[in-house]
DNA sequence: CCAATTTATGACTGATTGGTTAAGAATTAA
DNA sequence: TTAATTCTTAACCAATCAGTCATAAATTGG
């Protein structure tokens, strides 16, 4: 029959939507990163007072990890959608570069990278989460390599989890770099270049 | 005859050594960034108190950039005294990597890099001196390229400066993986499998 | 000893920080 | 209508922020 809360909760309705002021929190972390980002910012943000954003996400820090979940759900939806569109695994790989590339845009760039920089030593819990979307990134890397050299297109000599881990740094730098040093269309060009030199 | 300055300066004598200084607070920053630096950390690592502090450096900001400034000159330093050391220009290669990766150690990464990820979008000094210090670096790897490959040690046929870029991105990334995500000795091993690519 | 000069110190500033709370507004249930 | 519940708002809080300043201390030159 119908959906499953029929029923409006008793109190007064909020006035937002959780996930959109959410991405507006995320937004406001990646672009200015946690330390400079103040409760002031993300009142701005997301058209909440402090008062609303205590309630709902607790207080700077939880707020800042469930911003950080969001991004890397995002960008792994975002790398996964086109991770396996073609039948050619090294074209596959190709196109999780271009999308890596896009999705860190050079003011932001990206805000795993920036949370690792600015927070990762100090910050268990960024720390810890890091880590595990890093580990699911390798996993599909060596999986999309070992398909590669399985159709031939990569070299068969060359260690899966090696060039993954080539990949891994050369995105983390690029991500950085991104932020002044180099633009977006050079990145892409130097990691083509790094694949390019495993067929 | 005598050295130039023989006479005291008029006024009380300071109580500290400025370059020490400048390496204590270049300490600070370089751990815990620019904006996780308070004031307070600064006279803590320097034993100076905000008054001198601001005499002798002028605003945070002013200290910042000074504290930068000192560690591009120390790394260069540090990078340019193992790069001739070996007639082969290879091997000269594999010393710079094992400087840069000891350089930039798991806690404290890359001040480099810490600050354009931290900082550079949003702040035109640290960015141009960045990009100043990054140009200096491509001109050294390029030339240490084409030495090696003159020597038949790099294959002709690469274009030095796109080598040279992907160095830069992969130095990069290693800094920034480094602080968590990556241990040092496999931040070394990354690295030389790329340098090993082009041989 | 007495200026003149420079440095050291800590109290002080106003603004901002992250975070709390009390009062009022909007809703549902009875 | 009333009570219970939830959300919104702004006032409020102590702590900290970057930065200033007056005063005292230490030195040189006369």
């Amino acid at each position: 029959m119908a959906g499953v809360s029929e029923h409006r909760p008793v109190g007064r309705p909020r006035e937002f939507d959780e996930a959109t002021v959410l991405v507006a929190a995320m937004e406001a972390f990646w672009r200015h990163g946690y330390e400079a980002t103040s409760l002031a910012d993300l009142c701005r943000y997301t058209g909440l007072n402090k008062g609303s954003l205590y309630q709902t996400f607790g207080d700077k820090h939880q707020l800042f990890m469930k911003a950080l979940e969001h991004y890397a759900e995002m960008a792994f939806r975002d790398v996964a959608s086109v991770a396996f569109q073609s039948e050619s695994p090294l074209e596959n790989i190709r196109a999780v570069i271009e999308k890596i590339c896009s999705d860190s845009c050079e003011e932001k760039g990206c805000m795993m990278i920036n949370s690792i920089v600015e927070l990762a030593p100090h910050d268990p819990q960024v720390k810890a989460l890091l880590q595990q979307v890093a580990a699911k990134r390798v996993r599909i890397l060596v999986d999309l390599i070992e398909k590669a050299q399985q159709a031939g297109e990569i070299r068969a000599e060359l260690e899966p989890k090696k060039l993954a881990q080539q990949f891994m740094v050369m995105v983390a730098g690029a991500a950085a770099l991104a932020k002044g040093l180099l633009d977006p269309s050079e990145a892409v060009g130097v990691i083509e270049d790094l694949v390019a030199s495993w067929t």
